[in-house]
DNA sequence: CTATGTGAATGATTTCACAGCT
DNA sequence: AGCTGTGAAATCATTCACATAG
């Protein structure tokens, strides 16, 4: 499959978000520009993103709402359940926990993880918070898809070898550094830090 | 000032980071090799990045590490405090204001608020949670620099759109939209969902 | 007559490669 | 001799504009 490029994906992701608002409201077609406009962006963007997989479109009427949403569920791999670990009991950590948007596309929290000998053993939604050190055998016995890590940076890279090892292919990492993975392996960084510090920049510069 | 990439700010503040390491660690200068192996990208890269704010290194040797620290933190204007209001006292807003990598660069949250009368009036992290409703007052007698929105989807252009009239100029968003803001105010999305599909992706195609 | 799909043109970002300081 | 700073080249992403299908 032709190589494509991050931000059309992130952009895909964003109009499944919209044509599923208009699939609740029962709106049957929608048009490139509504999907622009919704995005922020231009119509030939949304056609050319939409081009890159195929042509979903009708001329001179626009796209089903359902079956857009569909094809795009395919694209992005939504078909199926994920199995999401979180490792790092903190306030970000206990709060993923609770997050209710992850279940609608299928991704299920199915465990937590810390390492203080205080805090494992309690829960956090129905949750035991378990111990990081027997992460391989759980993982052996239940297989996780994806870890999301709220550790500190110190921890994080030490742990992403572990999982790797066990065979997780893919990262979200909250941790304040670059993690390093084999080819085969996705990450995709969230640093809070870092958007704050691009908002100075903004704030500045204006 | 030339207009720069979204994406050079953002290595900007990653460099940032590794310094303060090096700092932290005594080490007194620093190649742009050693950055970019670091933040995973290219001599060149960095070196460019920095070009376009001046020249901070010496050639044959490097850059000195807290000097090159202080400029970065001068072009990301982060010489001053932020104050910082958190919208939504949900999972997420909760654990934001707990949150200590904020401090680090002068990024001070000093309000939380919801709508919710059951919430109004409990406390997390010492912060009282405050009426949505007073925000415009309490704006008025204590200025916030940058809004984090944790609200749903539906609450949040109207809150924005408040905000703005009050006079705040930046806004990190969690809701899953697209805010619709003047230009003199800046936007930066955080969308876990969005993260989450965009690694579905990246999974599906390897 | 409307809105898609797509080559071609433009614009932006990254990489190359080397001259110029220290 | 070593590493920066930077034009020029290459690559990548977006926008344009129009032929084409419904």
């Amino acid at each position: 499959m032709r190589k494509i490029a991050e931000s059309t994906v992130r952009r895909l992701s964003l109009y499944l978000r919209f044509l599923e608002e208009f699939e609740e409201q029962g709106v049957a077609t929608v048009s490139s520009e509504a999907l622009a406009t919704r995005g922020g962006t231009t119509s030939a963007q949304v056609r050319k993103d939409l081009s890159f997989f195929g042509s979903f479109g009708k001329r001179g009427l626009g796209y089903s709402v359902p079956e857009l949403a569909s094809r795009l569920r395919d694209i992005l791999g939504l078909g199926k359940t994920y199995r999401v670990a979180v490792i790092g009991a903190g306030n970000i950590g206990a709060a993923l926990v609770h997050f209710r948007g992850f279940e609608k596309h299928g991704f299920h929290v199915i465990s937590l993880y810390d390492n203080d000998p205080k805090k494992i053993g309690r829960k956090h939604n129905g949750l035991v918070i378990r111990d990081q050190l027997g992460i391989e055998g759980d993982i052996a016995r239940d297989p996780i898809d994806i870890a999301i890590l709220v550790t500190p940076a110190s921890a994080a890279q030490e742990l992403v070898d572990r999982l790797v090892k066990a065979g997780v292919k893919a990262f979200l990492n909250f941790a304040p550094l670059q993690l390093r993975v084999p080819d085969d392996v996705v990450v995709k960084n969230v640093s809070l830090a870092l958007e704050l510090e691009a908002l100075s920049y903004g704030l500045r510069n204006r």
